[in-house]
DNA sequence: GAGTAATAGTTATCGAGAGTAACTAATTAT
DNA sequence: ATAATTAGTTACTCTCGATAACTATTACTC
C-alpha cells in the first residue's frame, strides 16, 4: 500500500513542533508562501469535501498563519499566508526536508527523480478516473 | 508529499462495498488469507498503538471476518481470518487489483518493478529511525 | 521458588479529520 | 426577472488515531 503509518508519524512528528497537523500542513504546503486559494480549488487539490476545508482553514486563521484576501466575487474566500505563516512554513519545511534526506538515504539522485516521476504518473491517472 | 487522499479515497470506495474502513482492510491484508497474528505484531507492523488495533480487531470479530485461534501463552491473543473473511479476502483484493492496474496504466512493468523497490527502501530507512 | 519485571491486551476518554444533509448568499444563465 | 449554479457554512456523525491507567499472565532474578 501506498499510504504508510510510520511515515505519517515521523511526519505528525515533525509538526508537532508548531502545534500543526497533517490537514493543516496540506494547505500551507500548497500555498508554498507566495500564492493564494479558494475553499474549492483547495476543495479539489486535497480530494476533500468543502466542510472539511472550511474547518481546517478556519482553524489556521484562528492560530494566525492565514488571512482572507479580498476579491470582486463576494460568495469567494481567497486565503493566503500571513507573515507568521510563512515563517512558520518555512521552519517546518526545513525539518520535512531533513527527515525526507533521512528516509531517503542509499537511493541515488537518478532514483528519487524517477520515483517522483512515477508518483505524479500515478496522479495523473488517478486524478482521470475523477470524473 | 506521500500521502495522496484520491488514491484514499478510490480505496474506501473500493472496500465500501464489503462495509470495510481502511484500517480493518489493512490488517486482513497483513492476514494475506493464511497467516495469523498477535496485536502486538499488528501494532508494529501498522505503526498503531495496542488499544486501537485491539478496537479494529474487535470490529472484525464481530462482523465475522476474523476468530482467534489458541496458543499457549495465555496472554496473547493470535488472529486469523474466518472463512467468510477469506472469501470477503479474494473479493476485496480482486477490486484493489483492478484499480491498480488502472492507476499504473502507462507505467511499464520494469517501472512499477522499481517504484516498488524504492518504496521498500525508503521503508527500510524508516524502520531505522525508529529505534 | 518467591517476589519482581516485563509483556499482552483492555477500558475509558479525547481529539483530528473525514463525510452527508441542509442551508444562505452571491453570481450566471435563460 | 426568475431560475439555476456556485461558494461557503452549520450541524451532526463516524473512523481511527493517541494516552493513561488498569488486569492477567509469563519471564527474570536472587
Amino acid at each position: 500500500m501506498l499510504l504508510y503509518r510510520p511515515f505519517e508519524n515521523r511526519l505528525n512528528n515533525a509538526l508537532s513542533k508548531h502545534q500543526l497537523y497533517r490537514a493543516q500542513w496540506s494547505i500551507m504546503y500548497y500555498l508554498n508562501n507566495d500564492a493564494s486559494v479558494t475553499l474549492v480549488e483547495l476543495s479539489h487539490y486535497l480530494g476533500v469535501e468543502k466542510p472539511t476545508v472550511t474547518r481546517t482553514i478556519a482553524k489556521l486563521e484562528e492560530m494566525g498563519f492565514l488571512e482572507p484576501v479580498p476579491t470582486k466575487d463576494k460568495r469567494e474566500k481567497r486565503m493566503q499566508l500571513t507573515d507568521t505563516g510563512r515563517k512558520v512554513y518555512q521552519e517546518v519545511r526545513a525539518a520535512i526536508d531533513e527527515f525526507e534526506q533521512e528516509i531517503l538515504r542509499g537511493i541515488s539522485e537518478e532514483e528519487q527523480l524517477e520515483g517522483i516521476r512515477l508518483m505524479s504518473e500515478i496522479r495523473k491517472n488517478l486524478m482521470q478516473g475523477e470524473l
